[in-house]
DNA sequence: TTATTTAGGTCAGCCATATTGACTTAATTA
DNA sequence: TAATTAAGTCAATATGGCTGACCTAAATAA
């Protein structure tokens, strides 16, 4: 039955090979990280408030319930964060047409953190997949995508429609 | 000039392309570490456990000045948990021929550990890319692998010979 | 052989990011 | 009018990092 198993399966699914795809994840990922993490330090920020910013610069106005949705985190969580990042003037609040929601946007300030923050990321992928064909980029973008729940690729695709 | 770019530049280097990928990035490491985090959580122990573990089972015995330059974290942030790994009889120490190392390695306990976590992150990979052909997976790892740091990269290829 | 370096350990304090639970207010909707 | 929803807040707790200071024992270099 192993015999026969080394017969018919590809060798990419050998337990060995998927572990280095688990490792490759680790280190990628973590090094990914590593780049705005040292500019947010500066301003005693963490990876927490590179994350709301993103997303709120991402749409043009988000409600602090999306925001939720999509980071995953509890209410109590993203309040000190999203309350500094208000104090500090990076991010906007107002009221939506439905009077209990609130409205976030980035101000001037908080665009041009997020751009130079975005911008480290950005460089660092285009400056990889520039040497790459398409079939590999597609390989990796379809493949990450699936990696996702089925519930959070609604939430990729809907950020991104 | 932004004409002219637009002709020479393929659509997958746009800033929008990327941000994307940058999003697929989070969303799917995000869901890649949820499996094991429920586990953990019923033991009392935390991601950094799970790497530890992992690590520690890789080799057939490690030292602590390796599994910290793979993990990256001091040895204050790693004594905490590999103490409690010790004491709980996951990993059991001995002392190296250099009597100044010790030599680290699961016990059964920890082996049964190791492979509760790893399964389930092993079967989530093979599941997906049992659906895409060889290109797909050979663009994947190459792209994940080309965004570690040299420096890593080198610590990959080390525990991978 | 002495001095230096290396591997490992420990104590103390601090910070960031997350959690749960309980409770409140104001606005919208059934 | 009652129920639900969006947002906020207080308090306690856990995890996983960090810095700095300091120690021991063993190996290696001068």
């Amino acid at each position: 039955m192993a015999d026969l198993n080394n017969l018919l399966t590809p060798l990419y699914l050998n337990e060995k090979e998927i572990r280095k795809i688990i490792e490759l994840l680790f280190f990628s990922y973590r090094d990914f990280t590593a780049g705005p993490d040292k500019i947010l330090e500066k301003l005693s920020f963490g990876r927490a408030h590179h994350r709301v910013i993103y997303f709120v610069g991402k749409q043009k106005k988000i409600t602090i319930k999306e925001l939720l949705t999509i980071l995953q985190i509890t209410k109590q969580s993203l309040s000190r964060v999203l309350n500094q990042l208000i104090k500090e003037k990076y991010i906007l609040v107002s009221s939506g047409n439905d009077k209990r929601t609130k409205n976030l946007a980035l101000t001037k300030k908080g665009m041009e953190l997020e751009n130079q923050l975005s911008t480290i990321q950005i460089n660092k992928i285009r400056n990889i997949i520039k040497n790459f064909k398409e079939p590999d980029i597609n390989g990796f973008k379809k493949i990450l995508y699936e990696m996702i729940e089925d519930v959070n690729k609604n939430k990729f695709d809907e950020i991104n429609n």
